[in-house]
DNA sequence: CCGCGATGTCTCGACGTCAAGAGAGTTGAT
DNA sequence: ATCAACTCTCTTGACGTCGAGACATCGCGG
């Protein structure tokens, strides 16, 4: 089945047929899946009234294990924002009571964000659905089809998560 | 090599043993690698003194052919933002002349968007631009490793693209 | 023990996006 | 002709993000 990128690139083709737009077929396929899956997570999410930064930061803490607590600086690594973003994203999941800041007691610089028990159970729900989700859409692949995407996928991220680019 | 979601992935199986997130190794790649994407282009554009959003909106109108000229409602779909957003964007690069805003002659709702020559060139110069760039993130992948990449990908966009979804 | 660069978090202003709705124009049925 | 439903673009206000810089603290070298 033809989908916009194969529009896309055709039109490239008759417009400058002097280029090599082979990149496209990859990259720009990534770009716009993401915006779909952005999307598509959105509406999952706000099932549990949810959005998605709010799922990002929940699920970051959760995955750390207990106590469920990580620095504003290891949060903002994970989830590929800036500092003031995070400042302004854990004010307000502590308005919601989903997260508490608590003092670093072994740096007085620092902070910790903690999950709280309904922020648990939230990140837990959401979790549960963004999965029934992805998989409806990966449902158009088999089983080894899927496990090729990601070898392939994961060739392309590394150098960008293992170098500090 | 591993990348980080790998690390995710382990995460959750740790903390979270009873659930499959195998789906997490495709999306989650996806949406990460497109961030990172983002900030690679955000670069490689400012050496045009284009913004990303410039450059989509630019080519866009480049790849329509001559005479370069597309309704924001065409802008609007070819993007994926809202209307709002696109007369925000057409007004800016219409105050940088790289755009011009006509009426239409068959519908006096309407009103076609065209490039000018400045806009023309600059689309070309960025296009180029991104092209090598991509190229090199690309560098990793063989060619058949390139096509199947895109053949794969293709099929989880082929759903979004064509529904009306 | 002191000084100084590095580090961690937060503040602030500018900016781009979205969602909802208004206004103008078009279309087709009566 | 006329009217209602529809389409297209733009307006508005709220919101989230970014980038730069402020401020406190840490920790290493002299």
């Amino acid at each position: 089945m033809e989908d916009e990128v194969d529009r896309l690139v055709a039109a490239w083709r008759r417009e400058r047929p002097d280029l090599d737009v082979e990149p496209l077929e990859v990259l720009s396929r990534v770009s716009r899946l993401a915006r779909h899956l952005d999307r598509a997570r959105r509406l999952a999410f706000s099932e549990h009234s949810l959005e998605p930064w709010e799922f990002d930061v929940l699920t970051a803490l959760r995955r750390a294990g207990s106590p469920y607590q990580l620095s504003p600086g290891q949060l903002l690594t994970q989830t590929l924002v800036t500092s003031g973003t995070m400042t302004n994203r854990i004010d307000r999941l502590a308005k919601k009571g989903l997260v508490e800041r608590l003092p670093d007691p072994s740096d007085r610089r620092g902070v910790l964000v903690r999950l709280t028990d309904v922020g648990r159970d939230r990140a837990d729900q959401a979790l549960a659905g963004l999965l029934a989700q992805e998989r409806a859409i990966l449902g158009e692949l088999s089983s080894a089809q899927r496990g090729e995407l990601a070898a392939l996928l994961r060739q392309l991220t590394a150098p960008f998560d293992n170098v500090p680019g």
